[in-house]
Order: structure tokens, then sequence, then C-alpha cells
RNA sequence: CGGGGCGUAGCGCAGCCUGGUAGCGCAUCUGCUUUGGGAGCAGAGGGCCGGAGGUUCAAAUCCUCUCGCCCCGACCA
């Protein structure tokens, strides 16, 4: 491709409107631009590189014994009725209506058409295991689109589906997607880790997210650094110490007078105790009740793992108004004494062992000090539900923990009959015996994919692509269009370099050398030639790698066999 | 949806408080010079100051409403 034909608007200055590195150079490299909020069109650069990471995908789907489909975007709004998700999706699910006044959703994934496809088709244990995929634009009308395609509301999806009759089976089929998607990501140059995760809104019971580490991820994920275990904090159990101190009451509950002390900080501050012996009363809806959590104060409150221990749908944390009618009192009081029997608490497991403590006294600018489960506050339901910190241990080695934040670039997940059982997806076992299809789900954000790399792989200069997944890679820079020679040696080795399937972009714009580096290294081409002055004095041109800055001096003869050599 | 911020030339911004000729840098176009890290000089073009309403002799500037974008929270690839 010659650069002065090739439609690639690079900037100099940074969009306003971009916060992170890689919204930034996709931006500036001519990758991307926007549409509005949540929607990029891909230009040619930009496009380049993410058929590249779509061809790896392809390879390993295939390798793992999945096949490609293309399934439709829009979905009628009976097949989400039937799984149920029609009315708990949420406002995620972009839906409207055609002419007819019918109903259907933009797919934000494909588990119902997937099914409903495979139920019409499929009758025998003997056809299965299935496995199929597809690569296609997803619809997410997301709360807050963010970060350029690290969030976007139109995005770029690899979603597979597996098949099979039973658990055992699943658990293999499982495995070859996990290993195809070490691959995947291995191969696009990224440095990521595997982790436990949620299972969400999408269902089932097991489930793995494969994390980017970047700093700006919007996940935090567990690591221990002496095994192997990795979760995303959602999922990461605290354990709890079993040794059992004494928890006998030593002090009198006493209201104290805490004016305008309202957070964690503002009390123990004002009271010169320790965060650790302060009570935090939480009032949360759940599916539209209210519950109370109760924390440590250096403690937070893990979303995940209460609505996991309540059966809940939905979490969210109550309004002020519901606040001051549980507890007669406005927001930062809050606390267990006294509060109405009917009510549901649950106190974090870290608190079965605290013993005169300090909390919330439901009245405006008060707390009890001194308070004791049994004496003061009937004993409530205990559970794990906070976040793992790093002063925990590893639960599965009690090894150190680490706290990481990671770009979720796939997650995979075990449905099980969840879909199957709702929509009447059943097959015929070797008995003849009718049984639900065992089913997995396999999603990879190709565009987020590209970011995440990225992230990771970039300096002050611009973007440095793994060569994987460059756009092109090599640039020839041909530093004097006007110069004949010059001119003809460029020539000469593009045609070198793309006779042997390197794909090159010639650089022959009538710009000055430095416009032609600066932009060479901005879209982070992994080689780059330079044909300029050497080539008159030396007959020799530049090789130089944009990862490492090194630079080789070759004979203009040699340069395209010794720029294949380093690919 | 709640909280914060921003909409002025393609991009980055100033001007707004204190109303009165719309400005700067980069980019673009023309000419000459330059040609190994985002050139220099000279000239040119480009704006319904996000939109609507209001106040005023006069609004980018003050007021009201609205739309869009970005950031922080709940969602997720």
């Amino acid at each position: 491709m010659r650069y002065s034909r090739f439609f690639l608007p690079t900037l100099k200055e940074v969009p306003a409107e971009a916060e992170i590195i890689s919204h930034k150079l996709l931006l500036r490299a001519g990758m991307i631009r926007k549409l509005a909020s949540g929607l990029y069109s891909y230009l040619p650069l930009g496009l380049r590189s993410l058929r590249k990471i779509e061809g790896i995908i392809r390879e390993e789907m295939n390798r793992a014994g999945a096949q490609e489909v293309l399934l439709p975007l829009v979905q009628p709004a009976e097949l989400w009725q039937e799984s149920g998700r029609w009315d708990r999706y949420g406002k995620e699910l972009l839906r409207l209506k055609d002419r007819h006044q019918r109903a259907y959703g933009l797919g934000p994934t494909h588990e119902e058409v997937i099914t409903d496809l495979i139920r019409g088709e499929v009758r025998s244990y003997r056809d299965f295991p299935i496995n199929l995929y597809q690569i296609q634009t997803k619809f997410r009308d997301e709360i807050r689109p963010r970060f350029g395609l690290m969030r976007g509301r139109e995005f770029i999806m690899k979603d597979a589906y597996s098949f099979d009759v039973d658990d055992e089976a699943l658990e293999e089929t499982y495995q070859a997607m996990y290993q195809a998607y070490c691959r995947i990501f291995e191969r696009c140059g990224l440095n990521f880790r595997p982790v436990e995760a949620d299972t969400g809104s999408i269902g089932g019971h097991a489930s793995h997210e494969f994390m980017v580490l970047a700093d700006t991820g919007e996940d935090q994920i567990a690591c221990c650094t002496s095994c192997d275990y990795a979760a995303n904090v959602e999922l990461a159990p605290v354990i709890h110490p079993s040794d059992h101190p004494d928890v006998r009451p030593s002090k009198p509950m006493t209201k104290v007078n805490t004016p305008g002390r309202r957070s964690v900080k503002e009390v123990t501050e004002f009271l010169g105790i320790s965060d650790t012996c302060l009570v935090k009363t939480l009032i949360l809806l759940a599916d539209g009740r209210p519950v109370v959590a109760l924390l440590k104060g250096n403690h937070e409150l893990n979303d995940v793992k209460l609505r996991r221990f309540l059966g809940a749908e939905d979490l969210e944390l109550a309004d002020s108004d519901t606040v001051r009618r549980i507890t007669g009192a406005p927001v930062g009081f809050a606390g267990p004494v006294g509060l109405s029997g009917g009510l549901k608490i649950i106190a974090d497991q870290d608190l079965f062992d605290l013993k005169d403590f300090v909390t919330g006294a439901n009245e405006v600018d008060a707390h009890y000090t001194g308070v004791n489960w049994g004496r003061d506050v009937p004993r409530p339901e205990f559970a794990d539900i906070r976040v793992i910190t790093e002063k925990d241990p590893c639960p599965r080695c009690k090894g150190k923990i680490e706290l990481k934040r990671g770009i979720e670039v796939g997650h995979i997940f075990k449905l099980g009959t969840k879909y199957s059982e709702a929509m009447g997806a059943t097959f015929l076992d070797a008995n003849g015996r009718k049984r639900p299809i065992v089913m997995g789900c396999y999603g990879i954000g190709v565009g987020r994919t590209l970011a995440a790399a990225i992230e990771q792989n970039h300096d002050e200069n611009g973007i440095i692509f793994p060569a994987p997944i460059a756009p092109f890679e090599v640039i020839i820079s041909l530093v004097n269009v006007t110069d004949t020679v010059m001119v003809e040696a460029a020539e000469d080795i593009y045609n070198g370099l793309m006779a042997q399937g390197v794909e090159t972009l010639l650089d022959d714009r009538k710009e000055r050398p430095g416009v032609k580096f600066k932009d060479a290294d901005l879209i982070g081409i992994p080689l780059r030639i330079t044909v300029g002055k050497r080539l008159k004095e030396t007959n020799e041109v530049e090789i130089r790698d944009r990862a490492t800055g090194k630079t080789i001096l070759v004979q203009r003869d040699r340069a395209v066999k010794r720029a294949s050599e380093m690919l």
C-alpha cells in the first residue's frame, strides 16, 4: 500500500475527548473516529488490525473444533420472552418495533438465537458435541460508554456457543476453549491472566475471565503470589480465621454525641478509634426489598457476594429517603441497634468476633460505643460479603494476595441447561430418554482486545504493535521523493516485500523526513526501512525495530531478505 | 439515572467574570526556499461561538430551556 493513496488521517494533537492512552492513540493513529457516544467508525488502518485479530481468533476457534456461523443482529422478542430475559436483561437490550408493530431486540448476545437454531435441527446424542461461533457486531445500550473501543455500545464480538450431552462433555469443551483463548491472547502479544469470575446476567455455574493486565483496566483481580490462584475480586472468597478470641463484652453500650460526623473517617477521627472497631451499616435494596449489610469500617462491601448470598437478581444502595424511613435518621448515622425485627440484616463474617464496637445510633449526630452482639444487638446472619484485600490470605494456599487491574477481553461460561431447559432444547440419549442440552458460551471483545494491546504496547511516540496484529508489518520511509535513486530503491524493496507476502506500507508522501518518522512511530509498524542518504553514500538502507529502537544497516539488495527474517 | 465538567474554524485552545470589530497555535490552499525526527518566509481561505427562547440600543459574553460530549458510580466483551 502506498501511503500517499492510503486514507490515514493522523493527528498531531490529542483530541480532548480521549482519556486513556489506547483511546488517544487509536484516534491519533487514524484507526478510529467517533460518530456518537459509544459508536465508532473503523478506518482502514484500524480495520486492518481488527482483521488480524479476527484471523487469529478464527484459526484458534477452528483448531478447537468450532465452526463459524453468522446469526441475525435483529432478534424477535418472543425468543427472549421464552428464555425469560426479555424482562430481566434490562435497558442494555435495545428494543425496537417493525412496521407491523412486532417487537425485536438488537442482539447484545446470541444464546436465544443459537439455542433456537439447535433445538430445531438436533435430535440425537450422536450429533454432539456441537460448537458454533461468529464474529459480529453486537449492540448493548450501555449506561455509560467510555474509553473509546474499551466500552462501546456497538462493538465487534466473537461469540461461541457449545452444545454437549452432559457436564463431563461440557467440561472437555470448556477446557478446549480455555486453551484456545490462552493461545489467542498469547498470539496477540498480550500479557494476560485467566481468572475465576462471576457469571452475571448470562447465568450458569462456572466462568473464567481473560484479563489483560493494565492500570487502566476497569476490573480488579486478586492474584496469589505463591500459587496460580487468580480471581475477579467480585468472586474471591475471604478466609475467616478460625481462632476464637474472647468476645465477652468489656464495656457498656454508650450513646455519644458525634455532631456532623457521618463518614467512617470522620467518626473514627472524632472518637480517636481505629476504623477496625467501627461497624458501618449499609442500607440496600435487593430486588426492591430493603436489607442491611454490616461491615468493618476498613472493609468494602462486595455487592456480587451479597447478591449471591441473598439470591437476589438486583442489588443497589438505597436512596436517602429509604435510609431515613428505615433508620429514622439521615444517611451517616445508621446502625444495627434497635432496627425493626423484620428487617434482613447480614453482617460480614469478620464481625463475628468483634466486641465493644462503634456504630451509628439511628439518630442525627449520635453513635453508640461499646456495642456487643447478643447483649445490645441480636446476632445477625454472618457471611462473607466483603471485598478481599491484600492483607487477606490466598483462599487456596494461604499465600500472599496481590490486587491488580485488568481489562476483560474474554469471558467463558459453563451455562449448563439454563437456556436449553427454558427453551426446550433437548435430545434423545442412548436410552431414548429426552434430556436438555448442556451448553457453554464463550466471548471475546475484538475491538477491546485491540485497545488492550495498545494499552500494553506503546511509548511516548505512539503505538508499538505486536507483529501478529500490526496493520502492516513493514513501513518504508522514503526520505526524499524527488531523488530518483532513492525512489527506485524504495520501490524495489517495496515490490520485493510484497512479492514475499509481507504487508508493507510505502511512505511515498511529499513530506519531510521528520513527519514520516513521527507517523511511522505513531502508527506502530514493527519494522521501518529508511531509504535515505546512506543509500547515496554506501548503498545501504536502515532497518529499525519499533519496539527496541535498534537499527541495523544493510545493503540495499539484502533489505528484503533481512526484513523478512526479522519479522 | 445521580454527581462533576465541557460545547468558539478540521484539531488543540483563548475570549465570557466586567455585553460593543471573533482571536491564537497547528492543519488546509498558493508561491519561494528547505529536505534524516512533526521546516522557514510571504500571502490566502475557512465560524449561524451546539440549538431555541429571553433581557438589552447591542449577546460568544447575562438569564431560561434544550441537545450533545467527557469524567466519577451501577452494567459488561
